[in-house]
DNA sequence: CTACGACTTCAAGTGAACTTGAGGTCAAGC
DNA sequence: GCTTGACCTCAAGTTCACTTGAAGTCGTAG
């Protein structure tokens, strides 16, 4: 298998090999040798990278996506908190729903102040009643 | 209209009163008087600051947060922007559903490592293609 | 009327996720 | 064989979103 140089990965990917460096640091990631001082990724960093910045996009720590795919190292899946991110994921996605349908309504409805359109109000009012159920420290 | 002191407010939304003073501070919400030192809130503040909650789940900044909805304080709505962050979200949702979908498979998949799992390779490749097209940061 | 508890301000501290800077190394092209 | 540019390390700095601490203020219950 070929090795690719942090710096291809960086350019592939679009995040600065300052990031990736500070990825290797933290253990989320990891080089399979250095050419010189050049850290050689392997293939598979690209994958993995993608879920980084998906997990990210979720609104989960760096920590929770280490432990979230950490699981496939010792064999061991622990599904338990799989299901309930995939849980929680779910209820931000509705929310998210939610929050897109207000914007687009903010942006077409013509009342002077939202806070007066009963639309509006509406809608907040169901998604705050959806969130309510779980608090997600982002 | 009756007030709503900042500790009412507080145990309303689930909030510390610092954050809600926090808040006031950077201007995302306003307190409409006070008792003794205490702020009191107009009521309307509980819709802010659910639609506050939805746009950091979303992902947004409160600086970001703050501009969606300051657009109705002077009356002129600037649609494309807020048309562009709906459609940004909807990136999001379906980046979400991606991975929602990856930690339920992951959840179940009998494969000894994911990376070799052709189903999980391909829902994040599907993934990651379709996050190329728009870099947000979280 | 006094004590209490929840608020107040202001400055400083925290944690996450990086970035930047200084000073150094190295492989490749000329 | 030397220059160049992209990497290297390590420490320190930055931004965001708060939280904490010290010292003080005030409305309400007793």
């Amino acid at each position: 298998m070929k090795l690719l140089d942090i710096g291809e990965v960086a350019d592939k990917v679009g995040v600065p090999p300052s990031t990736l460096r500070y990825y290797d640091e933290i253990g989320l990631i990891s080089h399979a040798g250095r050419k010189g001082l050049r850290r050689q990724f392997p293939p598979d960093v690209l994958l993995q990278l993608a879920l980084i910045e998906m997990g990210k996009t979720a609104g989960f720590s760096l920590d929770e996506i280490a432990t979230m795919f950490s699981s496939d190292q010792n064999g061991d899946i622990p599904r338990e908190p799989l299901h309930r991110k995939a849980d929680e994921l779910d209820r931000q996605i509705r929310r998210m729903k939610t929050l897109r349908d207000l914007l687009r309504h903010v942006a077409e409805c013509p009342a002077p102040s939202h806070m007066e359109c009963p639309t509006f109000r509406r809608l907040v009012e169901l998604a705050a009643g959806h969130g309510r159920s779980s608090r997600s420290r982002l």
